[in-house]
DNA sequence: CGACACTTTGACTGTAGTCAATGTAAGTGG
DNA sequence: CCACTTACATTGACTACAGTCAAAGTGTCG
């Protein structure tokens, strides 16, 4: 469904940007030509859904930033993942994956299909063990988040999403030194999308980030580009 | 810090309760045997935490439920998860647990130490591959649960709640039969844990269980007894 | 320029939170 | 046996935070 408007290459293991981060860094040279083998590089364009109940789609991110959606029958619905370069998509050893994904940017995935993908894993243990770290580390933080939606004020969670995107966005554009307590970003997301991961509605998430640009916690270049003076500021006002 | 509380009891493999439900039926005779080797049997009573950030516990849920929690600074508390016999408790691969684990109602453990079972974990791929399944599964029900934190009313959390106890407590004393649309179970928590847990105030839990006694959705027997005359209707009421 | 997508701002409303009192049941000790 | 305590739950009155509905503002593209 997705195919006819994502361009298709073959993969390039040798010139890949994520190849020590993502899951293939847990394999040698020889698997890794196995796998790249079923690898398909694929461009998505905003706004496209990536994987639907029906066709699951297995890939690593190159670039861009996906967001995983559920959504109620009456149309209300939350953001419960958003997942960065290098990050691994898709639900494995399952029928039908439980949420949608949606480029929440242009992306580029390197995408395999799900029974070569399956039958390497049970080939190569280190794989399957690399896939077991990240999916432990999705858990705890979607835990992270379930406190955020249960306990956060609307003003916690705006400050904590822009603070997890000033951590986890270095790889789509962002420059943030650990040492200097500075950091600018470009927000991958619309209101409506940071509404919809934070659990409020975009006129209560556009509230709270003018409030916070009138106290200076942040600055606003534009819509997106966002600039925080001092991380350890807008850390107070995430709550924690 | 908790030992000195819980029993201590040798395992007993072939009397448990849930040798071939839990992540032991993975494993041959051999292999278990070389677990059970290293597995102490514990109870710990109502209230007790279980794995504080410095000593990991690893174990099967025997019987009883467990709560496991995140709190922010000034206390606000939210539950992240709930574990029924017979789900596996524990980080593994972690140096600390990101949650604290605390026994809802008085619980039996089938309990392992870090080392030797991680050291198993390396030594039996099935193992870990069973395990890898679990978490999965969690990382759904998270995934789920943020959905109705985000999103959901009062009234709905209340619902989704009673349903997801009624479909999972079966093994802590919960009749249901899946043709008949009637359930009748005991909630294993207080009105302050269930409110926890659905990101509400415990007088607004109260609240809706009280609405939906009036309209008949549920009985009550007593505060923790609970019937549900037509589960569809419950169903209803929780939304999706 | 006008159209469109996205965002901000304003006025008002409503759901759930807060604070406080009362209710209920089990357990303790005189 | 009955007062008393304790823990947990319910109910009520009031409040406040975020939601809703509506209008206006901003920027980009054709």
């Amino acid at each position: 469904m997705a195919g006819d408007m994502a361009f298709e290459l073959p993969a390039k293991c040798d010139r890949c940007v994520v190849r020590h981060k993502a899951i293939c860094g847990a394999l040698s040279e020889n698997e890794l030509k196995d796998l790249n083998r079923i690898a398909r590089q694929r461009r998505i364009p905003t706004g496209q859904v990536i994987a639907a109940d029906s066709d699951i789609v297995f890939a690593n991110i190159l670039d861009g930033v996906v967001k995983l959606t559920k959504t109620l029958s009456d149309g209300r619905q939350q953001i419960v993942g958003l997942q960065f370069p290098p990050d691994f998509l898709g639900r494995i050893y399952a029928k039908e994956s439980p949420y949608f994904a949606e480029a929440a940017t242009d992306v580029e995935l390197c995408a395999f299909p799900k029974d070569g993908f399956e039958r390497m894993l049970r080939q190569y243990p280190d794989l399957e063990h690399r896939l077991f770290e990240n999916t432990l580390d999705e858990l705890d933080s979607a835990r992270e988040w379930m406190l955020l939606l249960g306990r956060k004020t609307a003003r916690e969670r705006v400050a904590s999403l822009l603070l997890m995107i000033a951590r986890r966005a270095p790889d789509v554009g962002c420059t943030h030194t650990p040492e200097i307590r500075f950091s600018r970003f470009s927000l991958p997301l619309t209101r409506a999308d940071l509404a919809d991961y934070l659990g409020l509605t975009l006129e209560t998430v556009s509230r709270q980030i003018t409030n916070l640009k009138k106290e200076g916690v942040i600055e606003l270049v534009d819509n997106r580009e966002i600039i925080v003076p001092d991380v350890d500021i807008l850390e107070d006002v995430a709550g924690n």
